[in-house]
DNA sequence: AAATAAGTTTAGGCAAACCTAAAAAATATA
DNA sequence: TATATTTTTTAGGTTTGCCTAAACTTATTT
């Protein structure tokens, strides 16, 4: 298994829930950054593989055990990015990159010492489920801020949108895992809302509401 | 820099200090179990680069830009050594492969904040010498066993071979960093030495008190 | 010094993972 | 339904890092 494969099946992993058809060549591309020759060439061989299903002008999908490798890279993406914010001094916007190569890093004694010295941690550092050994995943139900009417209150577990310039607006605003978050006003016009988080009001775009996850 | 360019600089680092004045292709090659063909073309896109010293029949030096990468790889695979050692369960002769692995991944934050969690070692867990960011390496003098003489003895400060059946085998005879071993008799036909560790006599073939080092 | 042996480089190929441009298929629109 | 547009695949290249076989250079023998 490449680096490149691993990658490929990951994204095609978190795309498919959007695409339950299938996962379009163009729009894999746009999520690797690279281009559709390259994509249906690549799906190819994953398909000679055995790793997922795949019909011309169709798109692809994982089979099981294309998921199941998948799985096993986000488990190691999320357990160094756990060890990176809880052990090293890595706030949660530095910690996706470096995960992005050490989720490569191939030894199973490894992930198992590391699950171990990190004491069995259930979420990553942007609150998402960090599957077990044999690929299963905690499935929390959620709701994005934008979804809330006013008067109503959550809890925030976790951010869609993982960037660093996401994540440091959230610092700036003081909004972090845990924080309750209460929806003071929908403003019509553009579907901004003003929200009440430690007694302090604030006011979040469309944007910001869609990519903060609070549980109720 | 990739990956293979990185492992030929290490490798070049190593094999100078016995080739002083040049590294051959051939001695490279099987280093790196390669081919004498692939290496001549890799030397000279690294000399390209301005990171060896290439001479087309006269082998190949590091310079000054060329060390100090090759330095700053080993540097990150001692830390990984030693945080594999120390912090999850890992024994000494499990370290090596795993390192391998990770010296590449590149970030200064993740090296900087790795040294510091393991407390700014020195030493790795096979007893060399760590780099600091500037590439300087304590130098120790050191003997192999083999160049003790009856009656002599010394503190283990390391080992030559640091393949995993070496390693193996030195903890079958309880031999580790810090061990004081006495040279008891050195076999003349055959160069094996009987010596004393911890009070027990043991026999070791010449091979293996050449990869022994010792400081007196 | 000439012949032989050993070591090194060059030439030509291959696989992985990209790319652009052209051809083909699917989808949308008139 | 026929035509235009969009999406996808195919064809043909490129780069990196490897390989084998042949040519060449250097070192060792006789
Ligand atoms: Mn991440
Ligand atoms: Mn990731
Ligand atoms: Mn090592
Ligand atoms: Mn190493």
């Amino acid at each position: 298994m490449t680096f490149s494969e691993e990658n490929y099946l990951k994204s095609i992993y978190s795309l498919q829930k959007d695409s339950p058809k299938g996962v379009s060549t163009t729009i894999l591309a746009q999520y690797l950054e690279s281009k559709p020759a390259s994509v249906t060439e690549m799906i190819k061989k994953l398909d000679e593989k055995g790793l997922v299903l795949y019909q011309p002008y169709q798109g692809v999908l994982l089979n099981k055990n294309g998921e199941l490798v998948a799985l096993k890279v986000i488990r190691k993406h999320r357990l160094w990015e756990t060890f990176l914010a809880k052990k090293l001094d890595f706030s949660w916007d530095e910690i996706h990159d470096v995960a992005e190569q050490l989720e490569h890093i191939k030894s199973d004694k490894l992930i198992k010492e590391l699950d171990r010295f990190l004491g069995f941690p259930t979420h990553d550092p942007h609150g998402d489920p960090i599957p077990d050994e044999q690929g299963n995943v905690i499935k929390v139900e959620k709701k994005q801020v934008s979804q809330l009417i006013p008067g109503e209150t959550g809890t925030c577990v976790g951010v869609n949108d993982t960037s660093s310039s996401f994540l440091q607006f959230l610092d700036q605003q003081n909004i972090k895992l845990g924080a309750v978050i209460e929806i003071v006003h929908l403003q019509d016009f553009d579907k901004s809302m003003t929200v009440r988080i430690d007694g302090r009001e604030l006011l979040l775009s469309q944007i910001a509401t869609e990519n903060i996850y609070v549980k109720l």
